[in-house]
DNA sequence: CGACTTTATGACTACATAGGCATATCGGCT
DNA sequence: AGCCGATATGCCTATGTAGTCATAAAGTCG
């Protein structure tokens, strides 16, 4: 436990901006997506998002640097996985709040259900 | 319930990242952790975070425009408050994220507790 | 040892945006 | 009305970083 509830200190708030930070790329979060059932290769996951592969490679670093994802290599190829499963809840919370707000907005605009 | 899990289209996967980009910004946090218990006016939140009252107010936009945060005015004063309490799930579960990380490389270091 | 495949890296450009400053706007008060 | 305190906004600069390209590095197979 650190103080009450959510006090942080400085480098704190920095380490928490700083992981919100990563996810605040779509590309990354299309890649966490492929590597959510198992890991994945740098190959499929360039064909996966559709990207360069330079682009790609250099945000599964940032990624991977920042202990979000695993690296694995076999032979010729380097797979990735997600290391931090807690991302995943993260994305689910995300979702969930947008879902929400969308349906909200709607709602307030008597938008009818199709 | 969209496809399976996680399945998002690129305008979701977008909004998500979205979402956390703004959360990215240890300004914005520490923001929110002061409203954490209650709204604050934009004075006592320079005051509080150590920025200008410009800045400040720039955040709070940008805080607000996204649905994260409310905004009540009594007479000269401006009341910010948290809407969308799912944003302290998430400072929740990347704090959690963040302390086993660090306990675990403070074990692969051999630190011990003090 | 080449030739080829897969992944990583360096230099560069383009763009988004945080912060600073000046100033506008708005509400309350006398 | 005029003044003052509180908040918002517009312009500007500086910085961070995503994307592209060319190329390097490492691994495999002949």
């Amino acid at each position: 436990m650190t103080r009450k509830g959510l006090m942080l200190g400085p480098e704190a708030v920095e380490m928490v901006a700083a992981r919100f930070r990563i996810l605040g790329e779509p590309i990354r979060i299309r890649l966490l997506q492929e590597m959510h059932d198992g890991e994945r290769n740098v190959t499929e996951l360039v064909n996966a998002v559709g990207s360069t592969q330079p682009n790609v490679s250099k945000h599964l670093r940032i990624l991977q640097e920042s202990g979000i994802i695993g690296r694995r290599q076999s032979g010729n190829s380097v797979y990735y996985f997600i290391a931090d499963e807690s991302v995943l809840d993260l994305c689910d919370t995300v979702c969930g709040a947008i879902r929400e707000q969308v349906a909200a907005t709607a709602k307030a605009l008597g938008v009818r259900r199709r």
